[in-house]
DNA sequence: GTATCAGAGTTGTCTAGTCCATTTGCATCG
DNA sequence: CGATGCAAATGGACTAGACAACTCTGATAC
């Protein structure tokens, strides 16, 4: 019978060493420079080439390289902060020194789903409009959103939202709409093609997906928006005081 | 001439069809079913193994999945919501109904790279605690918490965090400091081999980091934290109200 | 009955290779 | 001189398969 001693241990992954070596490597190189092409990693750490592209692919998706199709690997430029905070993305682009703009995607009236529905606080099946919006930081695509309004509660809202570029002013002006309080969710995804194409990135590349459910002064549920950001490039920043 | 019409479309990848196909299977099924194996995938959809692992990779990091060595791929259970506010770990863990437990896995004296240096406002190099701890809800572990304080600023600092498990608890009686601000960052990352052993997980699958960098009611850094929690199991839940 | 063990079945890791899409630089042509 | 086209080099997607590590079940031994 063979006692077996440090089981436990789970030896480290050979790829994880290619990738401790290349985050060595990233350490004494500044952004932008060119680092060793697959093929070459391949006989220089004397591995297979999936090997070395799932090191690769983590430090992208960890924001410390980035790939060019036809031309190589680079060192990445450090990620931006995003300020979190209960106004419009407008305001807090240009709290950070951006100059944001807005494309609408599509807007259309459908079905809620059970979730939509719930957090809505509306029947399953109701009218809902689904607007979603690319959302831009001095010209490249920062962010996918979508945003879920009772059709009820905001009859006409996709003709205003097409004239006006912000949804808050909408709110605001024709449905005298403010949101006062709101739950925010932040958690991680993979990117599908669709977001991968609209924000430049790949397809299953880790996102950071930013919830809001807002609520009016009564505590009547607004909206219910997603936002998908690059985890690759953001990194969210809260501010907290201890008196809540 | 060949005109390319449609360059920008990206086809989908063929992974993504399987990922469209298993989450259809997954939301017909309760958490904990058994989905088909991979080699019965690889037959049934037409493709390879590596396709299919590819697909089920991706459903694991967003918690869909869960895979369980020589068992089987199994759906897993909804995320946990975490809620981020400015308090310690055991009132967090008890306001969401867990008895939470703190695991010291090291605690030494070393110099301060640039980046903890310019974080806590000393020169490089002074000397500043790291204390490792891993925190657990229910018995299980939830996260991977690294603190660096300064040395200079609390002396002993280690010897009374051997003996009070509350770190926040040692700095009030000890050294009459309380944190009353903080800035809270969150980003994904891969999880290291050390990290993916302390949490149950696998190397490289995404992780949610917060990190928090905390100060005094003069405006003084206290103390530099991140801490490491599954991107599969958790997801962030912040309050907030128009009047900031 | 109970414990043990072998084997089948599962996921985990890695290899070596093919073919495609894109970029880039160079040679060629006008 | 400029534009064009070609070829090399690069990353992107996928395949087929080997072997390892682990789990579970059923047959067997006691």
């Amino acid at each position: 019978m063979v006692l077996d001693v440090n089981r436990q241990a789970p030896r480290e992954p050979k790829y994880y060493q290619v990738k401790r070596h290349l985050l060595q490597l990233i350490d004494t190189l500044p952004p932008g420079s060119l680092v060793p092409t697959e093929r070459v990693l391949t006989v220089e750490l004397g591995t297979s080439r999936t090997t070395v592209r799932q090191a690769l692919s983590e430090l992208v998706g960890e924001g410390r390289l980035v790939r060019r199709q036809g031309s190589g690997t680079y060192v990445a430029e450090p990620k931006i902060a995003w300020l979190l905070h209960m106004t419009s993305f407008t305001e807090q682009a240009a709290a950070a020194g951006y100059s944001a703009s807005t494309q609408l995607l599509d807007a259309v009236r459908e079905r809620a789903s059970d979730d939509i529905a719930a957090r809505l606080a509306i029947k399953p099946g109701a009218a809902v409009y689904c607007i979603e919006r690319l959302r831009l930081a001095d010209g490249t695509p920062m962010a996918v959103e979508t945003s879920y309004l009772s059709a009820a509660r905001f009859p006409g809202l996709i003709g205003h939202v097409r004239k006006t570029s912000s949804l808050y002013q909408v709110l605001a002006d024709v449905y005298d709409t403010k949101p006062v309080n709101a739950d925010e969710t932040i958690e991680t995804a993979a990117a599908s093609p669709r977001e991968a194409e609209l924000l430049n990135t790949d397809t299953g590349s880790p996102m950071l997906v930013l919830g809001r459910h807002s609520f009016d002064a009564e505590g009547e549920p607004i909206e219910w928006v997603h936002s998908w950001y690059r985890g690759d490039r953001y990194v969210f920043v809260a501010k907290l005081a201890a008196g809540h």
